[in-house]
DNA sequence: CTCCTTTTATTCGCGACCGTATAGAAGGTA
DNA sequence: TACCTTCTATACGGTCGCGAATAAAAGGAG
């Protein structure tokens, strides 16, 4: 048996790779082909169609976002505010945060896309509640804060705006502050990540 | 001379709808004529081509947007709240807010679109900020208030979560009181350590 | 009505990409 | 070595869109 030299797997990470970089139509058999250093030759021995490596595409999205995240976070453990801060990190982190963004636009015009997305945002969230529902005992201050904070996280890589005083970074961590300030002081939401000017 | 039949300002319009719908991609020249009942023998006459036709699409979007907005928002008057309020309404209308995302996820991969965004971001931040100076003297908490609104406001059409108690127009009811509260501030935002420097 | 400009329909060549088919090369296995 | 499975290159027909060229049609100006 011959070894595979493109596997199938090769596919699917060049495929997140190019979602996350032009969006769903950039992610072209012939174009990931180039990428590869192959033909399309031998993708159609793996996928059906170009929509099923999409589809698997998203599976792999889906699975490394949340639970490779969470088995990640839960592994290194730490306290509460820790571990979200952590998994916050890793869920938006520079290589995957282009990819949330780009299933985000996607899934405005494909159902299957944003029935997938809303089942990732669930368990975001819940997770995010689920760190702060001591602290914040009223539920729905605690639904407020939390999509407060998690709207910050995601519209940060989207909104191009120049602060009067000091970086992105230090208004998020004073944003965060704001939102969950609390008997002890805690560290930002986010990791600054310095790629916006 | 014979009036304008398919006059270039069709062209653009269906352009920003086009946008709002599909994304960049989605603006073809052949598709537009389709949608406007004709072939695209007479788009040539007006536009060099498809290039030129996205740039007067996005200097349509920055004029509506941003001149047409604060234009109309001003004429109606009202007091600083009032006007934020009705400003946030336009800006975010449900003709509009596709289209603000489609640019924003557009401006991720072309330059020349992020600095256009840069320019309308800026201008609705400050009109933002301008609102709640009074309110919120310090610059530091301004910022973060400011820019939590902001992200809210777009994120919330990208973000698909449910809600355990209430619609998300609740929440980002409860959210934006939380943010600004204003008349019946019974729970108010406190910063960490009370009025802080 | 006749001229003349604008808009329109039609057609063409070009390139990108999809999905299929087929033959050959690479590399283990007997 | 011969064999066989897997991967690969190549070619094909098909669709879609761009951008250019051409000629017909529409409607105001004289």
């Amino acid at each position: 048996m011959a070894t595979a030299r493109t596997p199938r797997r090769a596919w699917v990470e060049a495929g997140l790779q190019a979602l996350g970089v032009g969006g769903p139509d950039a992610v072209r058999v012939e174009s990931l082909a180039r990428t590869l250093g192959v033909t399309k030759g031998g993708f159609y021995g793996f996928f059906a169609d170009r929509a099923a490596l999409l589809t698997e595409v998203l599976d792999l999205w889906e699975q490394r976002t949340i639970a490779d995240t969470l088995e990640q976070v839960e592994c290194e453990g730490g306290d509460a505010v820790t571990r979200s801060r952590r998994a916050a990190e890793l869920t938006f982190a520079p290589e995957l945060l282009p990819v949330d963004l780009a299933v985000r636009d996607w899934a405005r015009r494909e159902p299957a896309v944003a029935e997938r997305l809303q089942r990732v945002d669930d368990q975001r969230m819940e997770y995010l509640r689920s760190q702060f529902r001591e602290r914040f005992p009223d539920p729905d201050e605690l639904e407020a804060r939390c999509l407060l904070a998690f709207s910050a996280a995601i519209a940060a890589g989207l909104i191009a705006v120049e602060h009067p005083r000091g970086s992105r970074a230090e208004v998020l961590g004073r944003a965060t502050r704001l939102l969950f300030a609390g008997p002890s002081p805690e560290r930002e939401l986010r990791s600054p990540d310095g790629g916006r000017a």
